[in-house]
RNA sequence: GGCCCGUUCGUCCAGCGGUUAGGACGCCAGAUUUUCAUUCUGGAAACAGGGGUUCGAUUCCCCUACGGGCUGCCA
C-alpha cells in the first residue's frame, strides 16, 4: 500500500531504538544500517526512537552523540527526536503516561499484578538460590497483589509503598514466533518469568515500552540484535494480552570480539587497539573516553561497507558498495545466523580502498584538520599534492601526514642501514652536484636532468637514488622521488641533499 | 545450572544431495617500480565429532562437543 502523497510504503516502518547510556556502539551502527537499508529499499520509514527509561544509566549528551553518529554515516532518520514525525514523542521518557495507562489495563484484566518485594529481598532469594525465578512456581510465596486481599493491596498502594507491576505469565503453555533470520522459535512459558513491566520509579521497563511504542508507531519489522531473542517470547505474550498483531521479527547475529569470546564491548577498543565507536567520546572520567573511527582516520563509507558485510552477504562476488547500491541489493533473507568476529584488518583494507578512491580535494580538506591537530602550518593546495602522492600508501587518513612528515620538515634522522650499505665518501661530491642540478631545475625538467647527470657520470640509479631519497625524506619508503622533491620545493630539496652529505660522512666514519 | 541461538580456510562470506568445496581480508612467493605502496600472477589454508536418512552427504534428521546470547525494578 503506497501513500500517494509521500510516496512511502505505509506498510514498512522500522525503528532503530538505542538507549542513551553512552556512545553508540559500532554494533548499534550496524543495526541502524540494516534498518535503514531495509526501510529505504521498501520505500518505508526509518525511525529513531530514544529508549531512555533507565534514569540511573542515563548519560547526558549520549542522544546527541547517537544523532551525530548516524549523520556522519548518512543514516538520517525520517522520524525521531528533532526529525519530526506524526508518531511522537520519540523519547520514551516523554511517553510515561501512555505506558502507565496500558500497564493499568493489564492489571485490571488480571494479566499483570502489583508486586511489593523490594530489590533487597529479591537479591537475597537469588543469593540463596541462583535459579530463583519470579514466576508461577514462586509468586504465591511472594509479596504481591495475587496473594493479598484487595484491601491489603489498596492499603499498600495508598501508603505509597514502592511497587512494581509484573507481567503474569501462565505456565504450561508454549509461545512460538517466526523470526525472519532464524525461522520458528519456541519457548515454554514455564521458562518465562513474570517480568517487571513498570518499575518502582514509575517508568516502564524496555519490555513494556518497546511493544507499546512499536504498536503505536505502527512498526512493521523489528530488526534488532540477538540479545533480544530470549525476551521476544514475553513481547509476543504482551501483544497477545493487548490483542495486537506483533510485527515481524529479525534478530541479528552479534558482533564478537576478535578473540571470539563474547560480544564486542566498549572496553575492547583499548584492549585490541582499534575504535569501537564511530566518533570520539569525551568525558570527565579518563576511563570513559574513547576515540572514534572518524578521529582515527576512517572514512564513513569504508566503515559502513565493512560493517554491512559483517553478518550479511550480497550473494555475489561484489564487495564494494555505495549506500545506494546497498539499498538495491540488501535482503534480510541473506543475513547470516552466526556471530561475526570484528576484524580490524578487513576494515583497514576497506578504508585504504576508499581513501584511494577519494578525490584529492576531499582528502586535502580532511588533512587540514589533521594538520591543525598536529600543529603543522600548511595550506590546502599543498595538502592536495600530499594527498595525491600519499593516498595509495596509507590505511588511515592521518597517516598521509604522520608517515610523511618530510613534506613539512627536513628529516630528523636517516635510514642508517641503507646509508652504510650504499654510501661511499667519493659519492659525496656527486650528491652535491646533483643537489645543484635539482636546485637549478624546473619541476618539468627535474627527472630528466637528474637522470642525465647519473648516466653522464656513469653512476648507477640503484646507488644514487636511495641516497637521494633518504636525503629528502630520511626513509626508504615514500612516493616517487622526483614528485616528492617537486612538492617539497626544489630549493629546499637542494638544501636537504647538501646537509645529508655531511650527515652521511659522519655516519660511515 | 536452565532456556534459546549458532558451528565451512586464521578471519568475513558463497555453497542450499553428486563441486577439483568458491571469493575476499590476512599470510607466503613472484612480476612491475629508484624505495614503499598500488597493480598483476601464483601458493598454503576449512566442511567440529559420532550416529542415522539416502545409490550418494558440507548440504536433511538426531546426539555429543564447542561457541554465543539471555537468565536485573539495564537496555
Amino acid at each position: 500500500m503506497k501513500d500517494e502523497r509521500s510516496g512511502q510504503n505505509r506498510n514498512c516502518r522500522v525503528r532503530f531504538a538505542p538507549s542513551p547510556t553512552g556512545p553508540l556502539h559500532i554494533g548499534g551502527v550496524r543495526t541502524a544500517l540494516y534498518n535503514y537499508l531495509f526501510a529505504r529499499q521498501q520505500q518505508g520509514t526509518f525511525i529513531l526512537r530514544i529508549e531512555d527509561t533507565d534514569q540511573v544509566r542515563y548519560v547526558p549528551g549520549a542522544e546527541q552523540y547517537i544523532i551525530n553518529s548516524l549523520q556522519w554515516f548518512g543514516l538520517v532518520p525520517d522520524e525521531g527526536p528533532g526529525f519530526g514525525g506524526a508518531y511522537g514523542p520519540y523519547r520514551q521518557s516523554e511517553r510515561k503516561e501512555i505506558y502507565d495507562q496500558y500497564a493499568m489495563k493489564l492489571v485490571h484484566e488480571g494479566k499483570a499484578y502489583y508486586a511489593f518485594d523490594t530489590p533487597d529481598e529479591l537479591e537475597k532469594y537469588r543469593e540463596s538460590d541462583p535459579t530463583f525465578k519470579y514466576d508461577a512456581s514462586n509468586r504465591m510465596k511472594l509479596r504481591n497483589s495475587l496473594n493479598f486481599t484487595e484491601a491489603q493491596t489498596k492499603q499498600l498502594l495508598e501508603s505509597s509503598t514502592e511497587y512494581v507491576i509484573r507481567l503474569k505469565i501462565d505456565p504450561k503453555n508454549s509461545v512460538t514466533f517466526q523470526d525472519r533470520i532464524r525461522g520458528e522459535v519456541t519457548f515454554s512459558t514455564d521458562e518465562l518469568d513474570d517480568k517487571v513491566i513498570l518499575k518502582g520509579d514509575g517508568m516502564p521497563t524496555y519490555h513494556l515500552a518497546n511493544i507499546i511504542d512499536d504498536h503505536l508507531m505502527e512498526i512493521s519489522h523489528v530488526i534488532r540484535g540477538e540479545e533480544w531473542l530470549s525476551s521476544t517470547a514475553h513481547h509476543v505474550i504482551m501483544y497477545d494480552y493487548f490483542g495486537w498483531n506483533p510485527p515481524e521479527f529479525a534478530h541479528l547475529p552479534l558482533i564478537l570480539k576478535p578473540s571470539g569470546k563474547g560480544k564486542l564491548s566498549k572496553r575492547d577498543g583499548a584492549k585490541f587497539g582499534f575504535p569501537v565507536f564511530p566518533l570520539s567520546w569525551e568525558s570527565g572520567d579518563p576511563e570513559d573516553r574513547f576515540t572514534g573511527f572518524k578521529e582515527d582516520g576512517y572514512l564513513p563509507e569504508a566503515v559502513l561497507n565493512f560493517l554491512v558485510l559483517l553478518g550479511w552477504s550480497p550473494h555475489s562476488e561484489k564487495e564494494m558498495f555505495t549506500l545506494d547500491e546497498l539499498i538495491q541489493v540488501f535482503d534480510i533473507e541473506n543475513i547470516v545466523k552466526s556471530g561475526a568476529r570484528f576484524d580490524i584488518d578487513k576494515a583497514l583494507w576497506f578504508n585504504q580502498h576508499y581513501i584511494i578512491q577519494s578525490s584529492n580535494e576531499d582528502l586535502a580538506k580532511k588533512l587540514i584538520i589533521t594538520c591543525e591537530k598536529l600543529g603543522i602550518q600548511t595550506n590546502e593546495s599543498y595538502l592536495l599534492g600530499v594527498a595525491a602522492l600519499m593516498k595509495e600508501r596509507v590505511h588511515k587518513i592521518d597517516e598521509m601526514i604522520t608517515s610523511a612528515m618530510y613534506f613539512f620538515l627536513p628529516p630528523t634522522s636517516y635510514d642508517e642501514g641503507m646509508i652504510k650499505k650504499k654510501y661511499k665518501s667519493e659519492l659525496g661530491q656527486h650528491l652535491e652536484e646533483i643537489g645543484k642540478v635539482v636546485g637549478s631545475s624546473e619541476s618539468s625538467s627535474l627527472e630528466h636532468n637528474v637522470k642525465s647527470y647519473i648516466s653522464e657520470q656513469s653512476l648507477k640509479m640503484g646507488d644514487i637514488m636511495p641516497l637521494l631519497r633518504i636525503a629528502i625524506s630520511g626513509t626508504m619508503q615514500g612516493p616517487d622521488l622526483f614528485e616528492t622533491m617537486s612538492l617539497v620545493g626544489l630549493e629546499e630539496s637542494r638544501r636537504r641533499i647538501s646537509s645529508s652529505v655531511e650527515a652521511y660522512n659522519k655516519l660511515i666514519q
